[in-house]
Formats: structure tokens, C-alpha cells, sequence
DNA sequence: AAAAACCATATTGTATACAATTATAGTAAA
DNA sequence: TTTACTATAATTGTATACAATATGGTTTTT
């Protein structure tokens, strides 16, 4: 450790609360800018947030129970590397309760709901012509989230959120070869669905979409590089 | 805090792991030891446990994270008490998620398979006969553990035990007017439906064995009594 | 006598200190 | 040059100390 190190203060002089951690550290790996089997060093991130290791702790273990870290005793915090197994069952999983949300959604769905959707549709089709991939990916998945909140279901939603978390692991784990326009497209398709209250095709384009983001996916034999912590949390 | 206190050392001289003590902890809620809204003083766990009160935070947060407890900033933790409505949001996640689970089983299940949970539901009916309530909750809830597990999703496996979990605790606070009786025999249909491989009489079986639990809870209005922790985990 | 204010006590929140483990680097041997 | 070993540094695991907050009981006031 240098005397430079020492004698600076924490570059970002925030207090932060450990949820406000939490919430950095999650929204960081789902933009995917924190790779699977990055080191979260509990020292290195407790200098970027401005608190001590204690609190560190406690936000590293919620993510750990989230399945986005993984804990190794004795050796530290690391962005998680999703089996191809779990990758599985973290896509079945989903067809099964989204296909569940969907059926929700057209029961209890206003009108001003499916506006809402539609609204995220077009915020998805400007991030495509002219946003950043990172917002691309944000808002797409975000919309599985948002119809998992107006279904209403918050137990359902609450999996729901953690599982697309876990998707944006794996698909950056395992490079998708689908541009973000397929997603897209078929987020639009499911959207007319929803509007003419077609519940057993919304299902469908739903646990279709889902496989279809699926296949996508092929085994890379080059781990993601893994940047600089603070850049990546800053 | 008496002298003697001070003086005596912890009355289990054990020591735990942290995921020792979310287990012992959730387990003891899981047999309805500790009651909805019981408090979980930091100190007195740590006593328990034989352990400091860093691990026993460690192990509130990760409780805190499955809902089994709820944190209170600045107060504590305590057992958490259950909303009406999350109740039903459980109850209807469950009959969408465990209704996957039992047509996966229908598909993947070999004949040992079958036969454990024969054996399992034999275990229930001792247990109603001739053991205590907490071993009979304990077995009625392990049931669709088991099948969670036999069907092969660790993801799905993991969200069911985890609402299992809760169930017990809303079957407690809104006690239920059901007899042990009731589930066993109606897992016991589902196991014939499952021997004949009847993958849309289990499904539905199964939706309606989780409606009934459901529909058996009452609104208590005496809160149920708060034991003395050290009994509750030892 | 009831309510409010205050003090003492207990409990939680956070940081830090120390112990134990793991990684790193340097040196020596093969 | 590679491998094995050792010493040192860095990191994690745990306990404790201190600060901040909440609790409960006593006194004071109305």
C-alpha cells in the first residue's frame, strides 16, 4: 500500500447506505460493466463507496444470496460465472413464471398499463437507433420486470427481478448472437398481443421469446476482461 | 446486564458457522418455535450461538433477504409477520411455480423417485398418528421440497423452499383450520396421479391442495406467545 | 391523576483492531 | 529454466470498542 494511497481521501467522498451498495454493485454487473469472475475486493470497494469493510460485507452477502456474486471462503467476492447448467434452468425458470405473468398481465392490465408497455417498447426502439448497448440492455430487460410489477404479483416480480439479473450474467458470460432488435421486435409482437387480450399467444411469444434469447447464446472460450473497479462502479 | 451474566460463560459452548445459524434459525421458524413478530436481539443470539454479534448480523441479513425476518432500522430484527395480501401472492406464486414443477416431474421421475415420496408420505402419516406437530409440519412442508428437488430445476428448487418457508410462517400467524390430516390425504392423490403419470390431474391437484391450505387461514386476532429464545433454538 | 419531559439503560450501527488464512515474490535447489 | 520452499505482504474472518439511537422508568408539570 502506498504512502499516495494514505494519505488521499476516498476519490468519491459519498456516504453511501448499504442498500444504496447493494443496488451500485447490481445495477454495475446487469449494465454489465463488473464481468463474471471480477474481484470485489472488500477494501477496494469500501475506498470507492467512503465506508469501512463492515458495511462492504453486509452488501456483498445480499448480492451472494442473489446468486449475482459468488462468496469463496477465505478468498474473497467474485462476479459470479453462470454454469451452463444453471443458465438452463435460470431460462426455464422463467418461461415458467413470465408465462404465469403474462396470463396475469391481460386479466388485470388497464388500458394505461399496456400504454405504459408500449411507451418502454418505443424508449427501447430510440435506444437502439442511438443509445448506448448498456441502455439497450438495461431497458430490455426492464421490460420483463415492469410487466411482472403491473401483473402485481410482488412475489413473483421480486423472482422475476433477480432472474433477469441473472440472465444479463449469463449473456454476457456467453456472448448472445442476437442483436438487441430481435429482442425487440418480438417485445413488440408480445405487446399486440397483449392488446387484443390474446392470453394463450402472449404466452407463447413469451416462453418463445425466452428460448429464443436462449439459443442464442454459444460458449466463449475468452473470459471478458475485467476493468478497473472504480471506473466501473463510479 | 447482571454480574453473573458476565461471569457465566455461554450456555452452549458451541460455536457456529454463520450458515449454521441461518439454518437453526430459519429451521426453528419453519417448526413454528418462533413465533411471528418474536424479537431477534443480537446479543442474545450471539449468546446462543456461542458467537459475536457480527456473525449473528451476517445471518439476520441473509434471513432478512428470504423474508423469513424483517429488519427494522435502528430497532431490530424480529419474526416477520405476514400481510394478508402477502399471504395470497405466496400462495398464488407457489400454485404457479410448484404446478410447473409437477408437470416436470410427471416427465422426468424415474420409479425410485416415485417410491421416495411413497416413502415420504408414509413418514407423514406416523408422524400424525404418533408424532408432534412440529415433525408433522416439518414433513407436510418437506413434501413439496422434495418434489421440487426431484424435478430437477436447482432454481425453481431454491424459490419453492424458500416460499415453503414462508408458508409455515403464514400458517402460523393466521392459524389454519385444516387438520395435518387434510394434506396428507391430499398428497396422497397427487401421488396416485403422479404413479399413473397423469401429468394434468397432478397439476391440478396440486393447484387445488395449495388453494385449500390457502383457504383454511383464518384472521387471529391474539398474537400468537413469544417463547423464550434460548428454548426456541436450542 | 394523567401527561410530558428527562435521565439511565439497553440495543443497534459503524469502524477499527487483531487473528487467521491466502496470495506473492524471492531464493535456492534440481 | 523450472520447481519447490520460505518469508513477506495482502486479504479475509472475527471480535471488540465506541457512537448513535431507541427504550423504560422516574420525576416533574399541568
Amino acid at each position: 500500500m502506498s504512502v499516495v494511497r494514505v494519505l488521499r481521501k476516498p476519490a468519491t467522498a459519498m456516504v453511501m447506505d448499504t442498500d444504496a451498495i447493494v443496488a451500485r454493485i447490481a445495477e454495475a454487473i446487469a449494465a454489465q460493466k463488473l464481468p463474471p469472475g471480477a474481484k470485489l475486493g472488500e477494501e477496494a470497494l469500501g475506498d470507492i463507496f467512503g465506508v469501512s469493510r463492515t458495511k462492504v460485507r453486509q452488501a456483498l452477502f445480499q448480492l451472494a444470496g442473489d446468486k449475482l456474486i459468488t462468496l469463496i471462503p477465505g478468498r474473497g467476492a467474485f462476479v459470479t460465472q453462470p454454469s451452463v447448467r444453471e443458465s438452463k434452468e435460470v431460462f426455464e425458470a422463467r418461461r415458467v413464471i413470465e408465462g404465469a405473468i403474462v396470463a396475469r398481465f391481460v386479466e388485470v392490465a388497464t388500458t394505461k398499463d399496456i400504454e405504459m408497455l408500449r411507451e418502454h417498447i418505443a424508449e427501447e426502439a430510440r435506444a437502439i437507433s442511438g443509445g448506448s448497448a448498456q441502455s439497450r440492455n438495461r431497458l430490455l430487460g426492464d421490460f420483463h420486470t415492469v410487466m411482472a410489477e403491473v401483473a402485481g404479483n410482488a412475489v413473483l416480480a421480486e423472482v422475476v427481478s433477480e432472474l433477469v439479473a441473472r440472465t444479463s450474467l449469463i449473456t454476457l458470460f456467453y456472448q448472445n448472437t442476437r442483436g438487441a432488435n430481435d429482442s425487440a421486435e418480438e417485445h413488440r409482437q408480445l405487446l399486440s398481443a397483449l392488446e387484443k387480450r390474446d392470453t394463450k399467444r402472449a404466452v407463447t411469444l413469451m416462453s418463445e421469446h425466452l428460448s429464443n434469447v436462449e439459443k442464442g447464446l454459444v460458449l466463449r472460450e475468452d473470459a471478458p476482461a475485467a476493468p478497473d473497479l472504480r471506473s466501473a462502479l463510479g
